[in-house]
DNA sequence: TCAAAAGTGTTAGATTTACACCCATGA
DNA sequence: TCATGGGTGTAAATCTAACACTTTTGA
């Protein structure tokens, strides 16, 4: 095997997934305490190594499912963190993830092996590293995504209602909405579809549940790529 | 000194430029043939290692400024690539920048040093790796920016007409706009000043010069981040 | 004198925002 | 019966989009 780029250094390359989850009104974000040496007991995002044979959205994949059992989680890059100084350790550049999971999907043995705790993204503790920027930026990307892209329903159960959809917006883009015009919205959009269910858990009167079809939304015209 | 992260291998990091410039009414891209083995002779973007004591922008500052001569290059990452196999010699991960520049900033001497040549974004040859890709993300990227922010100067010189500003508006996203609804639009942005010096090499008539005031920008209430 | 680009307002339609009350139910 | 969240419509204001003619001047 020839080497073609010799006398170029190598260097470390991790990935760091921000792990967003909705919960008690309130956007979340998955961290732990750091495991290991430098930052031990820090608070920190939970990320691993690009190996050799894998790219980086696999590895992003392959840490977000060692972390929650879960496939095909939505996932989106952030963008390349690469100061010099920015591990105390040794040099890593590091790619950040963002992804998006329903909390109810997410067993809390893992959480509690991992020792992972969801956080409220208004409270974070300072984090390792350049972690705390990594997550505003990924805060940043998603909060441009979602008036666009129907994202939410990754963060949610498959049966949702308006009014979890409504404050989960809300918790997302950091301002409150009106309710009718919000609802207005919504039935306008072909692919969220009402269901017969109703939710009683949430008011004494019920809540119609609805659902995402995403067949509908892919055939919908206006909302093609 | 210790090692932290033993036992997790290192790969080669570059960063690649997507170099914007506005000419003759199109968008282009400053691309060259690859002067080096493997893919030799092969369309391709700029792009150079990230060396052990610099960050990723500074490299991609350095590599603009290798190739340009022009340091404060308004950048921007537009992500990092990371396929295994994305490159034919060996593993490479790159972080890809978007810069823009108005062409006549740009000697012709360090074009021709370099052997690059603007090349109009509808119309790139297939290039090496996966860099038609990453121009495709950047130009969105781009696109996403431009009604936000005003960018647009960058790829202007100093004083340019309002027709100039439009056909760049229009070359950028790809679609005609009114002419009469786009001056509308750049006299309530009291940042784009009009001087009182006239063009006359665009037409017979003349058309007035403007300019981009950045101070009045930042202290623009509507248009604070 | 004419070709070529500069410059300029109005109107209809669409979109967005603001806003307040009744309903159904379990406790 | 009352407290709680679910559900609904309208009108004003704003924004967007469509549209055509006059001006200036160098060739």
């Amino acid at each position: 095997m020839t080497t073609y780029y010799e006398g170029y250094s190598k260097v470390l390359v991790s990935v760091d997934c921000i792990i967003f989850g909705f919960d008690e009104g309130e956007l979340k974000v998955l961290i732990g305490k750091r495991k290991m040496d430098p930052g031990r007991d820090q608070w920190s995002l939970y990320g691993g190594f690009v190996a050799d044979n894998e790219s980086i959205d696999d590895a992003a994949n392959r840490v977000l499912y060692q972390l929650t059992g879960i496939r095909n989680i939505y996932m989106r890059q952030v963008g390349a963190f690469g100061n010099v100084d920015r591990d105390p350790g040794e040099r890593v550049i590091s790619i950040a993830y963002y992804a998006l999971i329903n909390v109810n999907d997410y067993g809390s043995s893992l959480q509690e092996e991992h020792g992972l705790q969801w956080m409220p993204i208004n409270g974070l503790p300072q984090m390792y590293s350049d972690h705390n920027t990594m997550v505003a930026k990924a805060l940043k990307k998603m909060q441009g995504k979602i008036s666009h892209e129907p994202i939410s329903f990754n963060l949610l159960p498959k049966l949702f209602t308006l009014t979890q959809l409504q404050r989960l917006y809300e918790a997302v883009c950091g301002e409150k909405v009106d309710k009718r015009n919000f609802r207005k919205r919504i039935k306008d959009m072909d692919f969220i579809e009402k269901t017969e269910l109703i939710d009683k858990t949430g008011s004494k009167r019920g809540a119609s549940l609805y659902r995402f079809n995403k067949k509908a939304y892919n055939e919908d015209p206006n909302f093609k790529l």
